[in-house]
DNA sequence: TTTAGGG
DNA sequence: CCCTAAA
């Protein structure tokens, strides 16, 4: 049985005891800044893994040229800080010299397992900037709401002149971490468009983004990186979307991902260690790049929610707020893997408790002030958001139970690692589900098992009230949410299928069409009927048509009470069954090439000869 | 890859 | 629609 309790990697990382300790210099300002900004402290610690980052990267670069820069050498790295940490893991705060030089401190504790938490996604620098339309105050119609919102993410989010961070803070048991998304989530109106807009799946072959943007790449020669939101998925392909379009009578790119296909570009980097009880455990830490903005504003926005972020001002343009996006926090995911698991596991592992996260839906929240504006219908000025506000304080959080507000108590066993090695993983959700205290008994973790718990947790400082009573706060943190824990499967579905195709009913045309092709090919033919009747509805596969084929018969058998959906005419109902009739009379024999092209099918009479409908 | 069926 | 055993 495993608990797991929200534990913000911000506030977190400097409250504890057993957190290492960071330059003198910065110290002070976090020593000076925790008590009323963690944000400030976690800026300080960010910076200089962010530098040493920075430099590995930089060093990765120069050598390989790849982007497996984090793979190799950069990994080694940590690996040899590991290794040093190890020997002296008495100390339970330490300073350390990378090899670069950077005095920095990587949190590091010797009690951890195996578990790891995914506090947020991080979008890589947004490209992305979205205006809309300001909102038409009576008072503020005049200035509107103008300024550029450059929303940057939580905490996580600092500045670096190196261009990486690397993020890592152990929490007891587990370790904290951050992930980035590697595309910019584009907002437009009040809602995240999807999929046009937020496009999470740019499972691409890009291998940087920007000039600095490495990314691990996966076993399975998956690349991630940021792509830019465009109102329509272009052309481009992924390997593993050409894969599965292939299978499939595909000829376009027009893969359906749903809403929200979470297909999550990962871009992470994480280094293994051992616990001091002597279970494996790796350490994931996240390498993001940055950019410093001028006039960027200090982080204000905390909600140590499921995600938040900060704004920073820009020159003023015109009547309109644009928004930048630079990422969201999520709930908090832990896992847990073996040590002996791959880069690629990892991921897929990640990928999949995202994508179980994203299709319980999500939603979007505003933040001002660190407050939650839960208040639809009020306007950007009304609710301070406007140039003569500082926009610093406005913030975006991304919650689960996008409609539902259930928990999403998915659970996914999936041979992550298709080898043998032994991963599942385990999602537990709690979220505003009143019945967070139900908590499932999940005594079947085993130690090689992976999980994955997200949360959802909003410091809602200043409304207690609302969402608050579903929670069941935790001894230690008030805005810890608890959660429901849900036992292990043991065979986790494929990432890839994480998220089943959006359900496309047949139009009438396409069942008039389909039906014209069964009665000419038969039912056993569903090949020749793609080919002839769908050859260019990519998302109608013969198997597909099949199913429908199937449906259509039911539906023709049953009364028209009995019916849903768009009504289909009687006639083709009546086709449908006399074709069906027949062709169960004259499988072996017509089932070869030469297919009845009987011209009199249609009228029926062909098939009077020994249907019986 | 397709078919054929159950889920 | 998904998942798969079979072919």
């Amino acid at each position: 049985m495993v608990f797991k309790r929200k534990l913000d990697c911000v506030s977190v990382a400097f409250d504890y005891p057993n957190i290492p300790r960071a330059p003198r210099s910065c110290r002070r300002k976090v020593q000076n800044k925790r008590t009323d900004d963690n944000d400030d402290a976690q800026m300080c610690a960010m910076d200089l893994l962010a530098s040493l980052a920075g430099k590995i990267l930089e060093e990765g670069q120069s050598s390989s040229a790849s982007s497996n820069a984090f793979e190799g050498n950069a990994h080694e790295n940590f690996g040899k800080e590991v290794k040093t940490e190890r020997e002296d893991h008495d100390k339970p705060l330490k300073s350390e010299s990378s090899d670069q030089g950077n005095s920095v401190s990587m949190p590091t504790y010797e009690n951890t397992s195996d578990k790891c938490v995914v506090n947020s996604f991080l979008f890589p620098d947004n490209d992305g900037i979205l205006e809309r339309t300001p909102p038409m105050s009576d008072h503020k119609k005049i200035h509107g709401e103008t300024g550029d919102v450059n929303v940057n993410p939580g905490f996580e989010q600092r500045e670096a002149t190196g261009g990486l961070t690397a993020n890592t803070c152990n929490l007891e048991d587990k370790t904290a971490l951050d992930v980035q998304f590697p595309k910019p989530v584009c907002v437009d109106g009040d809602d995240l468009k999807s999929p046009s807009c937020v496009n999470m799946i740019p499972n691409g072959s890009l291998a940087r983004h920007g000039n600095h943007t490495n990314l691990v790449r996966d076993d399975d020669e998956k690349l991630y990186s940021s792509r830019k939101c465009s109102n329509k998925f272009t052309s481009y392909k992924s390997p593993a979307i050409r894969r599965i379009r292939k299978s499939k009578y595909s000829k376009q790119v027009s893969k359906d991902f749903g809403h929200y296909r979470a297909d999550v570009g990962i871009k992470a980097l994480y280094r293994k260690r051992k616990s001091c009880y002597g279970y494996n455990t790796w350490k994931h830490e996240t390498i993001y790049k940055r950019r410093r903005s001028p006039d960027r504003s200090s982080v204000v926005t905390s909600d140590g929610g499921l995600s938040n972020g900060s704004v920073s001002k820009l020159p003023e343009k015109r009547k309109s707020v644009k928004l930048s996006i630079k990422s969201f926090r999520i709930p908090e995911l832990f896992i847990e893997v073996p040590e002996t698991a791959t880069v690629g596991s990892l991921k897929r592992t990640v990928m999949e408790a995202v994508s179980v996260l994203l299709s319980g839906g999500i939603r979007v929240g505003v933040l001002v002030h660190g407050k939650k504006v839960r208040d639809d219908k009020r306007t950007l000025s009304q609710t301070g958001i406007s140039s003569e506000e500082n926009l610093s304080n406005l913030g975006f959080t991304l919650e689960p139970g996008g409609t539902s507000n259930g928990p999403i108590p998915l659970c996914s066993k999936d041979p992550v690692v298709p080898t043998t090695e032994p991963t599942s993983l385990c999602e537990r959700s709690a979220a505003a589900s009143p019945n967070a205290d139900d908590v499932i008994n999940s005594g079947s973790i085993v130690d090689n098992k992976l999980e994955l718990v997200p949360y959802q947790s909003e410091i809602s400082v200043d409304e207690p009230s609302s969402d608050s009573r579903a929670l069941v706060p935790l001894p230690a943190l008030e805005e810890v949410k608890a959660l429901a824990i849900v036992p292990l499967n043991q065979k986790p579905k494929r990432t890839e299928l994480a998220q089943r195709r959006a359900r496309r009913p047949f139009s009438v045309t396409e069942v008039e069409a389909l039906v014209q092709a069964v009665e000419e090919l038969g039912t056993g033919r569903w090949r020749d009927v793609k080919l002839r009747a769908f050859e260019n509805a990519d998302h109608r596969t013969y198997v597909d048509l099949k199913d429908k084929w199937k449906t259509l018969v039911h539906t023709a058998s049953i009364s028209p009470q009995q019916r849903r959906g768009e009504p289909v005419p009687q006639e083709l109902l009546d086709r449908v069954l006399k074709a069906y009739g027949y062709w169960s009379q004259h499988q072996g024999k017509h089932q070869a090439r030469g297919a009845p092209k009987d011209p009199d099918m249609n009228r029926g009479r062909a098939l009077d000869s020994g249907v019986s409908v």
